[in-house]
DNA sequence: AAAAAGCTCAACCGCACGTTA
DNA sequence: CTAACGTGCGGTTGAGCTTTT
């Protein structure tokens, strides 16, 4: 095994990017079959770092970033395919409202996705919705809007997905046995503040029920304070008095935090009553929505469809 | 059917930071 | 201390695909 040292010797006999660049010896743009079979066989050998002398060992006429990107972003065996889950759009919420842009650091916390995917999925899924509410996406009236009614929304969705036997992750066993949920385990961590734990760790903790991820996805939402006054929440999006509504259906808790009384006038389109009496309680979102006379829940959160319609009727556009 | 517009996502770029000589 | 270099991160681009007109 090589020293430190050495291994910054290795370096140093590597020219730059820019160099090899400039020498017109390096490929670019998208990768044959050939090049990450290339890339895979020697990292399978040698393990993956020290990408500049890797790409020369391996043969590959690539700048050492370029291999680092394509096997952290594609080549990876522990990636995740397909579209990004309820779950996961719940996650990426709740950390963006908390990081920013921090999107590795986001990433840490979604099992088998990378920093760019999400990236992505921000810019062309969150980004979109933004501009089309004629909102900064970092402002407070947007932050709102996804903690109020969206997140809301999506855990919903994952309760729905839930019923239908129908969750997307795969439930890989742990040591003794039982199915354990990454993201699960990772939504638990955030409700008990241990934000810094990987999810790697995470994944060999004890597992977790779906009644008791459905706690915890609840718990995740209302747990973190208001970000704004209820009166804020409410001129920002009027519809929050009925999200507030919303009851933990298997514990029977209340999501306090949503509760709060209004004190500001609501957009006639909404009329004067308010929901805030226990009575006024329902089980679900679902029947929250068909009050408010609007489609049930699309294919996707953020996609085409039922969902689309849905905000631009709450937002009169 | 064809052109235009919109969308997705892999890949690149530039910068900051850490390490080493 | 400083220059050189690798690594990692967030921002951006653009090719290819899909949807709309």
């Amino acid at each position: 095994m090589k020293t430190m040292e050495m291994a910054a010797r290795d370096h140093r006999e590597v020219s730059s990017d820019e160099e090899s660049a400039a020498a017109g010896d390096l490929r670019r743009g998208p990768w044959t079959v050939e090049e990450d079979l290339l890339l895979v066989n020697y990292i399978a050998e040698h393990g993956e770092g020290r990408w500049n002398a890797l790409a020369r060992c391996a043969g590959l006429k690539r700048t050492g970033k370029s291999c680092r990107l394509r096997w952290l972003n594609y080549l990876r065996p522990d990636l995740r395919r397909g579209s990004i889950t309820a779950q996961e759009q719940l996650l990426i919420l709740e950390l963006h409202s908390r990081w920013g842009n921090r999107w590795s650091k986001i990433a840490q916390h979604l099992p088998g996705r990378t920093d760019n995917e999400i990236k992505n999925y921000w810019r062309t899924r969150v980004q979109k919705h933004a501009r089309q509410l004629n909102c900064d996406v970092n402002s407070q009236q947007f932050k709102d809007l996804m903690r109020y009614l969206w997140m809301p929304r999506l855990l919903e969705r994952v309760h729905s997905d839930a019923k239908h036997d129908d969750a997307p992750l795969p439930l890989p066993a742990d040591d003794s046995g039982a199915a354990s949920w990454p993201i699960d385990n990772a939504i638990k961590n955030l409700v008990q503040g241990d934000m810094e734990l990987s999810c790697t760790t995470a994944a060999s903790s004890s597992s977790v029920s779906t009644d008791g991820m459905q706690l915890q996805l609840q718990q995740l939402v209302v747990s973190q304070p208001p970000l704004v006054t209820a009166a804020g929440a409410e001129s920002a999006f009027p519809g929050g008095n009925h999200v507030a509504s919303y009851s933990n259906n298997n514990t029977g808790s209340m999501c306090d935090t949503l509760r709060q009384p209004p004190h500001a006038e609501y957009p006639a389109q909404f009329g004067a009553e308010t929901c805030w009496s226990d009575e006024s309680l329902v089980p679900g979102l679902s029947g929250v929505y068909a009050d408010m006379g609007l489609p049930e829940l699309g294919e996707t959160m953020w996609g085409a469809g039922a969902d689309d319609l849905w905000y631009t009727q709450i937002m009169g556009l």
